[in-house]
DNA sequence: ATAATAAAAGAACACTTGTTCTTATAGATA
DNA sequence: TATCTATAAGAACAAGTGTTCTTTTATTAT
């Protein structure tokens, strides 16, 4: 009786408009997305849209919170344990940064959080403490923990943090503009490798 | 007789015109600025403006240019003179960066280029040869000198200058997305020397 | 003063936008 | 079978879009 989120008993039809926006949105933004053409693509009229999602913005912020739903899971003992090793710990949070990077449905996500980031305040501020804060937190502790255990020179942790976190958001960025034209992302495979092992000498002491 | 584009000659609207859809273009975006919206903080009616220019992509491409107009100029003598004595190569370079990043005109235009970015396949194309390819050459070009001359460990220079531009990049993108909610961005105005000093740490031999 | 020119206003166009009605259709429930 | 419910279609709305006419106004050159 009361509505359920289940993907079970949720009609077909609500799932495939998701989809659809999803990519819409992701591809031509809010502005660039009409109703219609949502409605079209799904296969149905867009008055029957209505039936499924209040508005177009219901739509958006139902696929938007899609965004910062792939938060970096480290708990504060898988850091401990981890930096207590020094570059391990640098090569799993890089790894899982590009998984994400090249993860379909990631990618699509920061693409629409790039197209939007100047548009909507709201994202704006989520891109600041979901993307930037949390992952400078995660590092930092790390960083820190290396320091104690004088795996790495002593330094402020969270500047090394930032310094970290900067490449791996530029390789993401460029990988991202690049393929939005199907354009070869080879030589950027594996910077994010290169970009661990010349961090690493960085800083090991 | 012939068009002249000196701002002498040129008629003080389309100068205005010029400046007030430069700003609601880099606030609101290609779509969510419209023709209209533009003639009326102008001062004139929508009909007018096609007096100066033929249609709203028009005035566009004319703003549009402008995002790439402030290049790093850096003659090959200059890089080599700076480059072999070291850190002030880098420091040159990142003041350069710096003031782009905080002057008032490059910061809308910076502004512009990141809403359009996902939009609009020429200012992709342009962003990759004009701001990364750009200053990949001039970065790498003076780790090679310094490298030549032992300044540095030895590496790949266009790796170093990769690891060494995303930094600025990324507190270029962050100073942007603070200041569009004008929010502080005191914190961030001394990363960029922070930046340096941290880098010339890390690869000085 | 007169003619020529540039720039403005005003009205209208064809089209797209988000949204809201009413009506039809099918499947499940009673 | 009759009723209820969910979903669909169809039509229409008011508002906004880029653009193009024609007409008016003011300035400059003759």
């Amino acid at each position: 009786m009361p509505e359920n989120r289940d993907i079970k008993t949720e009609s077909p039809t609500k799932t495939k408009i998701r989809k659809v926006a999803s990519t819409l949105f992701s591809q031509y933004g809010y502005k660039g997305t009409s109703v219609r053409k949502i409605a079209a693509e799904v296969g149905i009229r867009e008055s029957a849209l209505y039936n499924h999602f209040k508005n177009k913005e219901e739509i958006f912020l139902d696929i938007a919170q899609e965004i910062f739903s792939s938060p970096f899971h480290f708990s504060h003992d898988e850091i401990q344990e981890l930096a207590l090793r020094g570059k391990p710990f640098l090569q799993k949070f890089t790894m899982h940064y590009k998984m994400l990077t090249f993860d379909k449905s990631s990618e699509s996500m920061f693409r629409l959080l790039m197209i939007e980031l100047m548009q909507n305040q709201e994202l704006r501020e989520q891109f600041m403490s979901q993307f930037h804060d949390a992952n400078i937190k995660v590092l930092s502790e790390g960083f820190f923990v290396m320091m104690q255990n004088n795996l790495i020179r002593s330094s402020d942790p969270m500047m090394i943090a930032y310094e970290f976190i900067s490449t791996l958001f530029y390789i993401r960025l460029q990988v991202t503009v690049l393929k939005f034209d199907t354009k070869p992302v080879n030589h950027l495979t594996t910077q994010f490798e290169k970009h661990v092992d010349f961090f690493w000498e960085s800083i090991k002491v």
